[in-house]
DNA sequence: CGGTGCGGCGGTACCGAGTACCATTCGGAC
DNA sequence: GTCCGAATGGTACTCGGTACCGCCGCACCG
């Protein structure tokens, strides 16, 4: 029917997703209305809404898949302590906005102009804190002071990993998940008390990449600390 | 002209806000058009947003203000660290609060049921915290690993605070500003080398509080560590 | 006293996001 | 062929937010 319509063999929510990032760049997101992303996806109008909750979310799709991975992660985690488990969890989110490399980074470059959009990141951001801190809280002995201390090393984990990220985004880096590691064993040691007595520590999460690897990741985190 | 018109010595703003609190209790937010609330404050509807940018905006008015008040603390704090600058920085905010105690607990009631609000309090938050993040690291000697430290530092400050915060609003504690300083003695210690390998620390913040109340502070801190 | 400029206000019209509802179409099951 | 259901499209509506215009009161000035 339409020259770009259903013929084109890429799905309706692909094409709106590819619709929406062009024209937010050519006109900026303010002045580009959904009915110009739903012609431009050769859509009507309410087929938009009915694949994204708004405007805002055809940019955001995974958020909710996302959180409800890292969820399962840690319900299912083995690690020994609440932070390790948040640690080895939040690697799920760096290695998602990896795997699709350029459309995180153009979000990003939306995301830093346009302050509806870093709005709704930081939103995203902070549901993710939320889980993060009542998991380490939940983990926790009730005594006095453990409710703070959940919530410092779920703001920390989340603050190193964003970190990361955006580093990676900026291509301030080449190897976000080695340098990952790095800041996450930074975090670790911040919460443990014989870290700055004896200077340095050694902590293997679970994973199943080349020892090689991870040699150099602990020599990374040794000389950052 | 209108019965509880100009009238009434009450300014146009306060009644705007007395207005908007009512009705989100009464109806519920989403339930609540701007011209509601402009019609119970006895104003017209452009007038509403000629005081405040947004629906959102006439329950969350200071913001603006309290950040550039916290700004200017940070512009000319005299503290050694930077990190204990921002400590005392964030001081402001929390007593900022507890001012206006009212409003602040009906607002973190709305907030604590409205996603939206709850949404737009978190973006607050965050812009404190990138002015943590960016006045630490501006102190700070740009060796690797300076950014991510900042960055630790300023989520740590803020969820301290925010924690505390949000005990004294939901009435968990009486003694605010005295378990403020025990959360950020505990940010300060996790940031202090000699902390834990001394196992406590003790630092004293420019204040003119009785000795005495320092003290017991100071006890907590210790007690809660 | 009258003119004049100005700031605060109200009203109207408009734009655009999001919702509700209904009609259509297409494809598969029987 | 027929029926059913899922996906779609269109229309109309609500409401937040903006732009614009006209009104009124008030101070200042001749």
């Amino acid at each position: 029917m339409r020259e770009d319509g259903t013929v084109n063999g890429t799905g309706v929510r692909e094409r709106l997703v590819d619709a929406a990032f062009e024209l937010f760049d050519e006109r900026g997101y303010e002045q580009t209305t959904v009915d110009d992303i739903a012609d431009r996806a050769g859509v009507g109008r309410t087929t938009l809404f009915r694949h994204y909750r708004s405007k805002e979310d055809v940019i955001f799709p995974d958020h909710d898949r996302l959180i409800a991975d890292v969820r399962d992660r840690l319900a299912t985690s083995t690690a020994g302590s609440a932070l390790v488990a948040v640690v080895e969890a939040v690697r799920l989110v760096l290695l998602h906005y990896i795997e699709e490399a350029d459309r995180a980074r153009h979000r990003y470059a939306l995301t830093s102009r346009i302050a509806v959009l870093r709005d709704r990141e930081i939103a995203s951001v902070a549901r993710y804190q939320r889980l993060f801190r009542e998991f380490i809280a939940g983990r926790m002995a009730p005594e006095p002071g453990a409710a703070l201390r959940a919530e410092l090393m779920a703001a920390a984990v989340v603050s190193a990993h964003n970190h990361v990220l955006r580093r990676w985004l900026r291509r301030d880096t080449a190897e976000p998940a080695a340098e990952l590691d790095a800041a996450m064993a930074q975090v670790i040691a911040l919460f443990t008390e014989s870290a700055a007595a004896s200077g340095s520590t050694v902590l293997v999460l679970h994973d199943r990449r080349d020892p090689e690897v991870v040699a150099a990741t602990i020599r990374r985190a040794l000389q950052q600390a």
